[in-house]
DNA sequence: TAGTGGTCTAGACCACAAA
DNA sequence: TTGTGGTCTAGACCACTAT
């Protein structure tokens, strides 16, 4: 795990503002005398922080630290879910239904399961400061999650995946989209019929990549928006 | 290079289906010996493609690969451009203006750029299947760009930029938001004023990491939608 | 020309999955 | 227990930047 703890400590340390003055960090052979580590570590570490868009690497030149526009933004990539974009203190969860039902048609299709196959089939609304601002549908496999109930849905239902349960989230698909909002989503939302809605539809897989939870979300299009970064090779 | 071309190598093994029959790769010693590579290069383009989502790698059990739900989505991460993502066949591209401007304000900030640097700022409209696609207001540095003119913007102005001038984008910073479409932007998208558009402004960044394009994209929302993957570690 | 990041080698050992 | 991917070491050499 050195790589991990390498590139936390440097994420701290750039938070912290450590290399403000230059606007880089230390060369390569610096942070491995400086640490003890090797170089396969520090550029694990820096691959990291690359791609979370905190640093951009020249050759020759030096690993600078981005300021990249991020702030007020919902990450697209990195870890799911609202709590890791605002934390517990402005979020709220209202789960408006919970039900076990078996799944069929286009749900079982798209959750790779038989027919009827138990599902626990959600419907929450969460707050942001205490305005509404994601309607989530979505479906969890109880073979996979075993329990579901409106504690767990009105929390963070992937810490309890993770703490409670033992599964962690590996990866997911995303599609983002627009629709227009029908009359009880707006309803729910405080919107508006037929204004915008920001659709994200995500498909997660465990780290045996197994599909445990697919869901969709509407997010207020006054306050949403989603940020990302894309490199190229 | 060797990871490169070993990464497109696997990427076209995959396409032509070879590894279908077992839904996984060759073990990474088979790789290894089967093409002369080292680990370190199987490695690399393993990652490469689980980024985009071919494979998926299974501590223990093997590479599998995945059939995943990009078909019909644009890819947020990757190669920038509809170019990329429809090829030029169905792609038409119309340059209703283009303006060499002294930046001022918010886009001199924007480009991070002194105010009255001169910019080329356009107007495109894209059409996929001979039907409006997306709208873009685009600007670009002409320190790094140098010349724009009609032919160069209703063609792949990426492909300019790389073939004819020498630049290559190392990456972009995107932000996803939706809008509700006003008169004039409406009218050149065939949509209804007041619809929803879903917007991505992208800032693109040169392998020395200067910004030289800003843009935002107002896509048509009842055809556009994009496809990402978001890896946890 | 010196400094810096990028690629690569040839291994060793660890962690997890499947039998 | 065996096979597989994951992490790591300790280097060498290459490509690009800055001077």
């Amino acid at each position: 795990m050195k790589t991990q703890e390498f590139a936390k400590l440097l994420h701290q340390s750039i938070e912290r503002g450590e290399y403000r003055e230059t606007g880089k960090l230390p060369t390569e052979d610096e942070l491995i005398a400086t640490y003890g580590v090797t170089r396969y570590c520090v550029r694990g570490a820096v691959s990291q922080l690359v791609s979370l868009g905190e640093l951009y690497p020249v050759q020759g030149s030096g690993m600078y630290v981005r300021e990249s526009k991020r702030e007020g933004c919902l990450s697209v990539n990195g870890v799911p879910g609202l709590t890791a974009d605002f934390g517990e203190g402005r979020l709220r969860t209202e789960a408006k239904s919970i039900e076990l039902i078996g799944a069929t048609g286009d749900l079982a299709k798209r959750m790779k399961c038989a027919e009827g196959t138990e599902v626990y089939q959600l419907l929450r609304l969460r707050y942001v400061d205490e305005k509404p601002f994601d309607l989530e549908y979505s479906w969890y496999l109880k073979s996979i999650v075993r329990y579901m109930n409106r504690e767990i849905a009105e929390g963070s239902i992937y810490r309890y995946l993770r703490e409670d349960v033992g599964i962690t989230i590996a990866f997911s698909d995303k599609i983002m989209r627009t629709e227009k909002l029908g009359a009880f989503d707006a309803e729910l939302l405080g919107l508006p019929e037929g204004d915008p809605a920001l659709i994200v539809e995500d498909d997660a897989y465990t780290s045996n990549c197994q599909l445990f939870n697919a869901s969709k979300n509407l997010y207020d299009w006054t306050r949403a928006k989603f940020f990302t970064l894309s490199q190229i090779k």
